[in-house]
DNA sequence: TCTGGGGTCCTAGGACCC
DNA sequence: TCTGGGGTCCTAGGACCC
């Protein structure tokens, strides 16, 4: 439910951002760690400390670059849990100041504080109260932005990092932008940024200069329109405390793999059990089912289709996937190789689950007599289900155990879900 | 920098309708 | 037989976010 901003007088917006979370995590569980260059993950660098970004780490890096360009790099496995534990834990202590927190991910939210300066003071003294918490309470560094909006309280955080506090008073904002870099900026990203770069833009005060049209002409109407009231200090966005997931998807990243469908449709089935269970757990269906290839050149394409009716059982989802994905290599004979299926659910309905998903697995099975559909198969998700409620989610699954080489830790795909 | 995983939003073109 | 203009829905692709 949107709630409304602060009424633009006073900075009572924060952005509080952990300090490179999870490399920060492993260096308060491991004190040997502390003081180095660490990035969490293998062959693929999840998350870097700042003594590696120094070096030029990055996140999304492949391990063998990282390592190259630090030889000293420390590789850590990751402790997965304890990320979400500490999250969770951070997000509290702000949810301790005011119930108006829009969390955005596993390590940064908004907050607005205004309303609550009679209880906590002003904002400014707020900020201070969670990072001296979040520091004594948690061990981590946590940097905060202040500002009249969204967008600028979160360039703020960025400013104060790391491991600090900004503050922008109110009436010195485009001061405070002129001279900072478009990228950022929400919303410019390398593609933007080089464009705006190759027009001559290159701080958000130039972006302010701006004719409108020109931005429009450069950028399309609504990313012209967008960035130029940006940078004009002009942010429509307000607080949001109850944002739920629009889709649910998962995917898979396969290393080099031949584009056939026998060496995919395991793949599928995973990534269909993944996002089956997900949504069953929930009670939500969904009515479209989109599948995601990339290939060799790493060009990437989709193919959706829209349902009569929502589904969520995984034999449902799988063989709607295999169908879509088998136009989408028919469509794609001269692409020999495969490095990413996806698999993604949207136009949820957050009520059919019980009442579609028995008439439609009927359904099924008439169409297709012999077959096993329908009520047997809601069993078996069912049965499925409950056993991994149990024992886990790995305890039982479809096909064989992923002997994975590429691809991430089951314990980071979670982190990365929003709630449905 | 040869590139993981889970998401959101915008654009453009075609189908279809009035 | 040939034709206008606008609205809406669907699909595919791409930029961007963390």
């Amino acid at each position: 439910m949107p709630v409304a901003a602060n009424a633009g007088q006073s900075a009572t917006m924060l952005h509080a951002d952990l300090d490179a979370f999870y490399a920060s995590v492993e260096q308060l569980l491991d004190p040997a760690l502390r003081g180095r260059a660490i990035a969490v993950g293998g062959g693929v660098v999840l998350a870097a400390s700042y003594e590696a970004r120094m070096h030029g780490v990055r996140g999304g890096m492949s391990g063998r670059a990282a390592r190259a360009l630090c030889p000293e790099l420390v590789f850590v496995p990751g402790n997965f849990a304890e990320y979400q534990r500490l999250g969770d834990a951070a997000i509290a202590v702000l949810s301790d100041f005011t119930p108006l927190v829009e969390r955005i991910s596993i390590d940064e939210a908004f907050a607005d504080v205004s309303g609550t300066e009679a209880l906590f003071g002003p904002a400014e003294r707020v900020a201070e109260q969670i990072r001296q918490r979040v520091r004594a309470e948690l061990g981590l560094p946590i940097s905060v932005g202040i500002a009249t909006s969204k967008h600028l309280a979160k360039i703020a955080s960025q400013v104060a990092k790391p491991d600090g506090l900004v503050l922008v008073p109110p009436g010195t904002e485009l001061a405070f932008l002129a001279p900072l870099p478009v990228g950022l900026m929400w919303g410019v990203g390398p593609v933007t940024g080089a464009e705006l770069s190759a027009a001559g833009i290159a701080t958000i005060g130039d972006l302010a200069q701006a004719e409108p049209e020109r931005l429009r002409a450069l950028l399309g109407v609504a990313a012209g329109d967008k960035l130029a009231a940006l940078a004009a200090n002009r942010d429509p966005r307000r607080l949001v405390t109850d944002r739920r997931a629009g889709s649910a998807g998962a995917q898979s990243a396969l290393g080099r793999q031949p584009a056939e469908l026998e060496v995919l449709r395991p793949v599928l089935r995973r990534l269909a059990d993944r996002v089956g269970s997900r949504l069953r757990h929930k009670g939500i269906a969904g009515a479209r089912v989109t599948v995601r290839l990339r290939f060799g050149d790493f060009r990437a394409v989709t193919r959706a289709i829209t349902l009569g009716a929502p589904v969520a059982a995984t034999m449902m989802l799988a063989e709607i996937a295999e169908e879509l994905l088998l136009g989408l290599l028919a469509e794609h004979r001269a692409e020999r190789v495969v490095t990413l299926v996806g698999l993604s659910v949207s136009e949820l309905d957050r009520h059919a689950v019980l009442q579609l998903e028995l008439p439609l697995g009927l359904e099924d099975e008439a169409r297709r007599p012999g077959t096993p559909g329908g009520l047997a198969r809601r069993s078996a998700d069912g049965a499925m289900d409950a056993v991994r409620a149990r024992f886990g989610r790995s305890a039982i699954g479809y096909g064989a155990p992923d002997g994975r080489l590429h691809g991430v830790p089951d314990g980071f795909r979670g982190l990365a879900e929003k709630p449905l």
